[in-house]
DNA sequence: CTTTAACCCTGGAGGC
DNA sequence: TGCCTCCAGGGTTAAA
């Protein structure tokens, strides 16, 4: 369930409160997650410091002298802080406890991942689940004309494109088709038929979408260091037409439609986003 | 190469 | 109250 501005959220409330700080231990509650979490993680990691927490579109990276432990929340994952030897709650399946805090994995579907990459190789982000995604909306190579050529040859469906997360990270299935409202573009054109002024829009839309998420989950967490505080809590989401099927569109008062593409669902104003 | 669909899992909502 | 079906903000993988 997290889109890309929760998981940063996540990854500020870690990195100001435990990078530079040691791990004692980890405890694995339940190993089946996507795929088995590592049986020796304790072993691997009890000791060292955490040298930085990082992001790579939706995957967490704790980066340690030896390697790195990604981390994914999948559909139902969320990182909390709690108080040192606070009861297990239903779901809390990975604890991290370091010199001076105690976060717990919670992950209801166990869509999500933990995982060791050693760094022997030198690049972090070498890890094959890394190697192959898109560039990431704030890296300032992000330009319309990058996406426009990105786009090309491109037969699919602009939504299906956009949520593949191999041309751009981090758009997740509410900011795809709010980011296309806010462009005016139709999710169901076809991605390489998109000009370059309608890519320009498109552009602008994606980083004003996740701009505008990453403020107001900052503002709502803005105390998510403190000792009971949420470190990933997932945002109230300010949606113009997400989840508002039938609803009136903000701008023309037409119903939204829903509708189904790549076996997930799609919002959009039929009359704002006709082409 | 691109595209499509199955699949991993629990829980909440709504119909009956 | 229970049982059933559908749906969920992700993304890897195999197959077409």
């Amino acid at each position: 369930m997290p889109e890309l501005p929760e998981v940063e959220t996540t990854r500020r409330g870690l990195d100001a409160v435990i990078s530079g700080h040691q791990l004692k231990a980890i405890r694995v509650h339940h190993h089946q997650f996507r795929w088995p979490v590592p049986a020796n993680l304790n072993e691997t990691l009890q000791g060292y410091t955490l040298q930085a927490c990082l992001r790579r579109g939706k995957y967490l990276l704790l980066q340690f002298e030896h390697g790195v432990l990604i981390i994914h929340l999948g559909m139902s994952g969320s990182i909390r802080r709690v108080a040192p030897g606070e009861f297990l709650l239903k779901h809390d399946h990975v604890e991290f406890i370091f010199d001076n805090a105690e976060f717990r994995l919670n992950d209801p579907r166990r869509f999500g991942a933990v995982l060791w990459h050693p760094a022997k190789t030198g690049n972090i982000q070498s890890h094959t689940l890394l190697a192959n995604l898109g560039i990431e909306p704030f890296d300032p190579q992000f330009t319309a004309a990058y996406l426009h050529q990105m786009l090309q040859n491109r037969q699919s469906a602009i939504k299906t494109v956009l949520l593949s997360g191999d041309i751009v990270v981090g758009v997740g299935n509410i900011y795809a088709s709010e980011s296309l409202f806010r462009a005016r573009i139709n999710p169901k054109t076809a991605a390489g038929s998109i000009s370059l002024a309608r890519c320009k829009r498109l552009h602008q839309a994606i980083l004003q979408t996740l701009n505008a998420a990453l403020e107001s989950g900052g503002s709502t967490l803005k105390d998510y260091t403190g000792t009971n505080g949420e470190v990933g809590a997932y945002f109230e989401i300010h949606a113009a037409v997400y989840d508002k099927a039938g609803l009136p569109c903000k701008v023309c008062a037409t119903p939204i439609t829903k509708i189904i593409q790549g076996q997930r669902a799609t919002y959009y104003c039929p009359k704002c986003q006709r082409y």
